[in-house]
DNA sequence: TTTCAACACTATTACGTTTTCGTAAACCTA
DNA sequence: TAGGTTTACGAAAACGTAATAGTGTTGAAA
C-alpha cells in the first residue's frame, strides 16, 4: 500500500529541489549527469508517474473528451463512441461519457458537470426531449465560454459548430427508390415523432422519393411510433386495412418488428411485403430474414467528429485568440446493404 | 468567448481577498452579510463554477470512476455501463471508458494512464488476451498503490478484490437442464476458447447438468469457436453428422447462427433443434424464432459493481488506514427466459 | 485601564507540476 | 586578477481551490 510517489518526496530523499528532479526526468540539460542518472534511477525504482491532475491544472488541458448522447445501450450509439475512442486514443486523448437518457436536465446538469474544467472539449447528440424543446442555452454557453463542441446525428441549425451527420434525406430517399425500382407501389414509412431532427429528414426523403416517380403520396402511410412497445399492434393494423407492400423503417427495431406483424399475418418478406431499415446494426444481420438497411457507420462518424474535435483542440491551443471560427459540417457517406428483405 | 472566471479574478474585481470569496460563496459565517451578499452577486452574474481539476488536485479525489472494458460494442457490455452510469450518477460521480479491444497491451496501457491521478477506482472485465496471459500485475500494482478495483463478469481468482458475477456454472446447468426436461437429450456446447473464465465455467455447468442426469458426455459435442465468421459452417457440420436435438450457447450470436444453419438444412426450431443461450440481449428478443435464454442482467451487474466501489471509496475515505479488506464477491442471480426457441 | 472576545477579513499552505528567473561556484580569457 | 561565461542547481510563481491559522479593529467586561 505505498501511495504514489511524488517529486516533493523524490526530492526530498534525494535531497535536491523539485525543480532540479522535475529536470532531470523530463532530460534537462541544465542538470548535470550525475545528478540526472541517480534522479532518474530512483523515480524508475519507485515507479514515478506524472500526477495527471496536476499537469490538467497546470496546463489548462485535460486531454479528455467529454462525449454526451442520449443511451449507451444502443447500437448505434456505441459504435459511435467505438469510433471516437479509437481516435481519441491514437492521440492521447481519454474519454469521459455521460448519457442524457433523452432527457434535457440531464443533459444540461451533464454540459454543466464536464464543461467546468474536466474536459477540452465535446462531443455530442442531442436528447429528444432538447430537440423537443429548442432549448439549446446550455451549448451556446459552454461554446462562449470558448469550449469546442462537435455535435453528430442529431443536431442542430441554431448552433453554429462543427456537425457530423449523414444525408438522411438523400440515404431515405435512395432506400425508397430502390423499393420502387423493385416494383413496390404502395410504401409505408414507419418513422418516430417529428421532433427528432432524423426523422423529419427521412420523412422528406421518403415523400420525395414518391413524389419524383409519381407515386401517390398518402398521408395514411405513415405512421409515427411514440413507443417501441405498442409498434407491432399499429404495424399489423397498417398491414391489415392498407394492402401496403413495402416498409421503409428508421431504425432496425420498426424494421424487424414490422417482419413478425407481417408473418403472423401470414404475409411473407420479402415476397408479399419488403423492407427496408436505416441503420445497418446487429438486429438486421441476424433476424430472419435479413434485413436490407441503409448503413449508418457510427464508426466512421465518431472517427470524423472525434478528428475534428482534436484538431480545433490542437489548433486553437496553437495561437490562442484566431478566432476563424469556420465551422464544418461533414457528410458521411451511406450505402444500401442488400439483404433477404428486399427481393 | 468570455473564459470561466475563478476566485481570484472575483476578488481582484471587488478589491477583496480570495479566502473571503471563498467563504462568501460557501455561506461562512465569517464573512459579513454585505460583502458576502455583494460577492454571491457578483459570482451569480459572471456564472462562477468552481473548477473541477483544481478540486480534484485539493481534495485529492477526482469523483471519477475509470471503467474498463473489452469492447462496448456489445449488448452486455453496454448496459453494464448504463448500471454503472446510473448508481455513479446518483452519487455524484462521472464515469471514464477505456475500451481494452480484447488486448492485453492496451489493457495495461489504459490502467497506467488512469491510474495516475484521472480517477478514485476501477471497474473492469478482463480482456481476453490477460485471461489468456495469466498476467495481472498492472491490476496488483493499481491496487497496492491504494485504488480500489471492482471487477466484474470477466473475473479471476488470482486477484483479491471485489467482484461482480453470475454464477455461470450453475446458470448453465439449469439451462441444459431445462432442455434435458423437455426430453433433449443429445444436447451440443456451443462455446467459447477455454481461457475466457466465464466459458470455463459455462462448460463446467454444463457437463455437470448432463453427469447428472445419467446422460454420455461426449466431448464430440462440444465445439469451441475462436472465430464468429466460420461458426455457421462448424455448427452446420455438427448439426449434420451427430443428430443432435438441442444446443446450448454461451452467446447470442452463436445461438441464432445455430438457428440459421438448422434452419437452411430444413430442420425446424425448437421441433427439431431446441436452442438456449447465454445472455439475454437483443438478437433472442427479435430473432425469429425468438430464443429462450438465461438473462445476465449486465444493468443490475453494473448498478452492484458502481455501488461497490463507491462505498468502498467513501468508506476508505473516512478512517484512512483500516485496512479491513472484507473483499466480497456478489453474485448476481440469473433466470431462464423462455421463449420460442425451446418448447 | 487592561483584557478578552467577537467580528470581519486576510495570509498562508497544500494539492503536484512545470517553468522562469536567479545565483553561486567553477572555469576561462586577456 | 578582474571580468565574463558556463555549469548546476534552487527558489518561486503559476494553475484554482478550500481550510487553517492568523490579524487588526471594536466594544465590552473586569
Amino acid at each position: 500500500m505505498k501511495r504514489k510517489v511524488t517529486l516533493k518526496q523524490i526530492a526530498k530523499e534525494l535531497d535536491v529541489s523539485i525543480s532540479t528532479v522535475s529536470k532531470s526526468l523530463r532530460n534537462s540539460l541544465e542538470i548535470g549527469e550525475e545528478t540526472r542518472l541517480k534522479v532518474q534511477a530512483f523515480a524508475k525504482f519507485y515507479n514515478y508517474k506524472p500526477n495527471n491532475i496536476a499537469l490538467s491544472l497546470k496546463n489548462r488541458k485535460t486531454k479528455t473528451i467529454g462525449i454526451i448522447i442520449p443511451e449507451i445501450v444502443h447500437y448505434f450509439f456505441s459504435t459511435v463512441i467505438n469510433g471516437i475512442e479509437q481516435v481519441a486514443n491514437e492521440n492521447g486523448y481519454s474519454v469521459i461519457i455521460c448519457l442524457s437518457d433523452d432527457s434535457f436536465d440531464k443533459e444540461v446538469r451533464n454540459m454543466e458537470m464536464l464543461a467546468n474544467g474536466s474536459i477540452d472539449g465535446f462531443i455530442m447528440s442531442l436528447s429528444k426531449e432538447t430537440q423537443l424543446k429548442g432549448d439549446f442555452h446550455h451549448i451556446t454557453e459552454v461554446i462562449n465560454q470558448g469550449m469546442p463542441v462537435v455535435m453528430f446525428d442529431r443536431v442542430t441549425s441554431e448552433i453554429l459548430c462543427d456537425k457530423v451527420i449523414i444525408d438522411d434525406k438523400s440515404a431515405a430517399y435512395e432506400a425508397v427508390q430502390s423499393l420502387i425500382d423493385k416494383g413496390r407501389k404502395k410504401i409505408a414509412l414507419v418513422t418516430t415523432v417529428d421532433y427528432v431532427s432524423v426523422g423529419k429528414l427521412r420523412t422528406d426523403g421518403y415523400t420525395k422519393a414518391l413524389l419524383d416517380n409519381g407515386l401517390p403520396f398518402n398521408e395514411n402511410l405513415i405512421i409515427k411510433i411514440e413507443d417501441v412497445d405498442t409498434c407491432e399492434v399499429i404495424i399489423g393494423k397498417l398491414l391489415e386495412d392498407k394492402a401496403i407492400d413495402a416498409v421503409f423503417a428508421v431504425n432496425e427495431l420498426f424494421a424487424v418488428t414490422s417482419i413478425k406483424a407481417a408473418n403472423k399475418m401470414g404475409l411473407n418478406v420479402p415476397e408479399d411485403l419488403a423492407v427496408i431499415a436505416f441503420t445497418d446494426g446487429i438486429i438486421s444481420k441476424y433476424s430472419t430474414p435479413t434485413i436490407t438497411t441503409v448503413s449508418q457507420s457510427g464508426k466512421k462518424m465518431g472517427n470524423r467528429a472525434a478528428k475534428m474535435l482534436i484538431e480545433r483542440l490542437e489548433l486553437e491551443h496553437k495561437d490562442d485568440e484566431e478566432e476563424d471560427e469556420n465551422y464544418k459540417t461533414e457528410v458521411i457517406e451511406t450505402h444500401l446493404v442488400e439483404r433477404e428483405s428486399t427481393n
